[in-house]
DNA sequence: TTGAAAGCGCTAACAA
DNA sequence: TTGTTAGCGCTTTCAA
């Protein structure tokens, strides 16, 4: 057990308020008093018990992260950088990172609720976030500090980072229509998620505007895994015509994609192009590597974070909501699309 | 702000006390106060202030867990899938997860120090063991309770879950020497792991078992990433002769190693077999799809964290040491040693 | 420059 | 069955 205050003060014959005022580097402690207690204390490894500073200071000095996990196979590697994101920074700023796990749905916002209320963390991070989101009108209208990664629909004004996916899914449909693609198909992630609707939409205004029709029956939702990505791109193989080029919603669900063209003996490049989003390690690696559209996610886990305690601390950051450009970054799994349109099985 | 125990106790006409143990459901309350109290608090919102709890049971009900990042690209599906298993065992057992991040070396302990006597969390999730791991040592000195994924060297008598992965290393071997593989590789994780070291030892003594000779120069060493699988099987390829077949310590090495036999002009399963260890998610959509070893992730970490909190509340379970068989999932990135062996470029 | 005392919100021993 | 009281370890008035 590491020593508390009291032992400290009586070790030095000084009062417990005394020893907390020079470890606090009040100034009216005197120098020699500061210096015998900071070395004693050292001495003595003391460490503050952080149960008594939350209760006294009302403030937990932590931050909450609550994952939206879906099935108990979550193995997701954008998860882990953005956790290593946030956890550096509140680490380095001296705050705690805890986490849970609700899945979407009725329990969510009673978890929300006993975050907030109980006094466990003073903000949230939240992602994920949807068009109608109930888990920011609940932190606005209890005005529980929290920034998003992810904007939505409603008309708060709340603190975010989001990356634009109608900018970065264009620059995919452009890159296939520069190759010569007119039959593209699209997989979506669920349609609640604002993301999803945001590079959807980005999907289908880049087609328009570049005159290229957009098939309903190609666009096709699923859940952002890479078994997801599989099937649908099964249905879509199967179809006639078939679609010479994929984008996908993210990395995940296009990788799924690549196995599924190549399991049908169709070369990714060549006879069908894929593109994914969000560009986790992996898309450098996979075979062919992916051509993705870029998101630094462990930076926006460290911005979010740092916006967060900014407003923790009373000094808001001035930019409150920001937008990030991503980028695409073509590698190998686009190419021409193929001049001979011949269906196959 | 949600109401105190004061609060409702004045609504009430009663004592903080009573209704501090009708909450708690203390017998020595009466039937009709109870209801009362119990309804009352529901309508007014009541949440218990953790840090007022904390401090008065000297317990945090929350364990923490230590991530070992490296850089800061930390992007593994591995940890997304063993948070997961932790966070939605804790939550359901009602303890909070704690994450911090912290390098291995020489910041490290001091990370353990402030989060045991902080008090913080009650116990600590380890993973990543080294062979003398100055952290088991540690908290084992200290008794703080802890249960961790991987064994160590060390003889002390402390709880953890593992992975046999001497045998699941054999079991790749033995797969390769099966498909009549003789010129087999290894790329190792860091040589202070104990899983490290325990699969880089069923290599070899797999190997020797099998009269297939093990050469040094075949051994590589790197960290884990797909980055480092790459550029290891790169060094291997261009060797004369070069190897058939690579077994990499994970699966993220392991894609690193298909890309780079890919680059080379050279069929993964065909040209050179590749065998992972883990079976992320994404091994089974990789292309082609990965042969490894399957280790169940998210059930080790709901598996450590209820032997966690087992001990944590006073009934630590029987068997202290769990080691887990894991299995060889084959898929197509191995095949039979090709019988010509000339060598190229 | 230092110390005494109160209180953060809760639980638990003890008394009534 | 209920209430009074003390105290967890710390910070912070206020007084000396």
């Amino acid at each position: 057990m590491p020593p508390r205050l009291k032992e400290i003060a009586d070790a030095l014959n000084l009062s417990v308020t005394t020893v907390s005022r020079a470890l606090a580097g009040y100034p009216d402690v005197s120098e020699k008093t500061r210096q015998r207690v900071v070395q004693t204390a050292r001495e003595m490894g003391y460490v503050p018990n952080v149960a008594a500073q939350h209760l006294q200071r009302q403030k937990a000095n932590a931050i909450g992260f609550i994952i939206p996990t879906f099935g108990p196979r979550f193995s997701d590697p954008f998860f882990s950088e953005l956790i290593a994101g946030i956890g550096n920074e509140a680490g380095r700023r001296g705050y705690d990172l805890l986490i849970s796990t609700v899945p979407p749905g009725p329990r969510e916002l009673e978890t929300y609720r006993l975050q907030t209320y109980s006094g466990r963390v003073d903000g949230l991070v939240i992602v994920r976030t949807r068009l109608n989101d109930p888990r920011i009108a609940f932190l606005s209208e209890n005005d529980f500090p929290f920034v998003s990664f992810g904007s939505c629909n409603q008309p708060m004004d709340f603190p975010f980072v989001d990356v634009d996916g109608e900018y970065g899914t264009r620059l995919a449909v452009e890159h296939l229509i520069e190759l010569g693609h007119t039959r593209i198909a699209y997989l979506t992630g669920p349609r609640d998620l604002s993301f999803s609707i945001m590079r959807l939409r980005g999907f289908v205004e880049a087609m328009e505007r570049h005159g290229v029709p957009v098939r309903e029956e190609w666009i096709l939702e699923g859940g952002l895994t890479e078994g997801d990505g599989h099937s649908l791109a099964m249905q879509l193989l199967a179809m006639q015509p078939r679609p010479t080029a994929v984008i996908a919603a993210n990395d995940l669900m296009a990788i799924g994609v690549m196995g599924a063209v190549q399991e049908k003996g169709l070369e990714v490049g060549k006879d069908v192009s894929v593109i994914g989003f969000d560009d986790i390690s992996l898309a450098a690696y996979s075979h062919p590597p992916l051509t993705t559209v870029h998101q630094p996610i462990y930076s926006i886990g460290t911005k979010v974070t740092s916006m967060l305690i900014q407003i923790l601390e009373g000094n808001p950051p001035e930019e409150k909501q920001i937008w990030i450009k991503p980028h695409l970054v073509i590698r190998k799994s686009t190419g021409k699309a193929p001049g001979n349109t011949i269906e196959r099985g």
